[in-house]
DNA sequence: GCTCGGCAACTAACTGGTTAGTCGGCTATC
DNA sequence: GATAGCCGACTAACCAGTTAGTTGCCGAGC
């Protein structure tokens, strides 16, 4: 087998991704990565430093490639809300880890830098949408964010089954639905 | 100290309350749990089987109070919500409890019986409540019954924390109000 | 073009501590 | 004194992390 540091990193972190997806922190098993990502495990730590610390590359990896693949639009909420729904079909593992870590280290302060700032970041997109009279200011814009974000966990297996593609669709139409509903004007300011 | 075994299951249970919802079951310690119970460990294996047999009884009993101590009311769905988002607020334990067992047990089939039967409950309830026209049918029962448990998620401070009473007041108002426009009658269909 | 030395990448085996589960006996109570 | 309730001590397995040593690669020197 070649000898490419870089790449073993690679395995090493993809097999710790499915392996705390599926376990979790306390559950996933140092033997177990290094063996799914053919590597040894003593690699493990001269590479991530220990356990930990590899859940938390992973995690940030997670955020940063989740953050890079789905931009907010705060001019068409719903549509964003699909999209996050989506990505909770294609990639089932990312809400879990997501879960993970606020069951297993959210002290409820330990959000991430990188969550944390993207999540202002958002937040200030959607209050400039505000300001601008593209949406309606009735909520706080965090928490119109946390609304659209735990609606879009609909889309997840773990969470919310659903049965068959045509459920799944049904689903996601209701979920956008909802967004919409809730961005809409009420009537005396609509346009 | 008195012998009581019903006692002493009861102190072991709520210990292994504690104990689960804080670090699920492959990070509870079942000496930690006895010692927490003031019990002996191997009590834990003469009144409940094993640690995964544990958690079930648990979980159960979890189950059991919540469905006792919030029943849905179709009529008013706002209400309901806000009530749940109040226990989220009063029982921290119950929320991850309930993600710990989707994450740790859930292989997306394993909905114990006892909450499968009380949505299904619900659901019929919503279901009667479109029938008679007392509630907008643009969803179906069961996509809306998830809406309403989504949104009164965010009255958990795992996964939405909020800082001080008044954020949560208002995080609290925002969820009855939008769970109130999801259940809005269209214009045309005002009375 | 060859080789040889150094080093980064890698490995197998081990360690120390932890943990779920067990077992034989003790004790309060009736 | 019978028995349900309880306990201390034990075990076998497990597991994160370490260490001493091996292997393949690459560039410097000839």
């Amino acid at each position: 087998m070649a000898r490419d540091a870089e790449d073993t990193r690679r395995r090493l972190l993809a097999a710790a991704a499915d392996e705390f997806a599926q376990r979790g922190i306390a559950g996933a098993r140092v033997d177990r990565i290094a063996a799914a990502a053919g590597a040894n495990k003593a690699l493990i730590y001269t590479y991530f430093g220990n356990k930990d610390q590899l859940f938390d590359a992973v995690f940030d990896a997670l955020v940063v490639s989740t953050v890079a693949e789905v931009p907010i639009d705060p001019g068409d909420l719903p549509e964003y809300a699909g999209r996050l729904f989506d990505r909770n079909q294609t990639h089932p593992q990312a809400l879990r880890l997501l879960l993970w870590h606020s069951l297993e280290r959210g002290g409820m302060v330990a959000l991430p830098e990188a969550v944390a700032l993207s999540n202002a970041d958002k937040a200030a997109a959607i209050a400039a949408a505000q300001r601008a009279g593209r949406l309606p200011d009735r909520y706080p814009p965090e928490e119109l964010l946390l609304l659209v974000v735990a609606l879009s966990m609909l889309g997840s297996a773990e969470l919310a089954p659903a049965d068959g593609p045509e459920a799944l669709s049904r689903r996601r139409q209701t979920v956008t639905d909802a967004v919409a509903r809730l961005v809409a004007r009420d009537r005396e300011e609509q346009r």
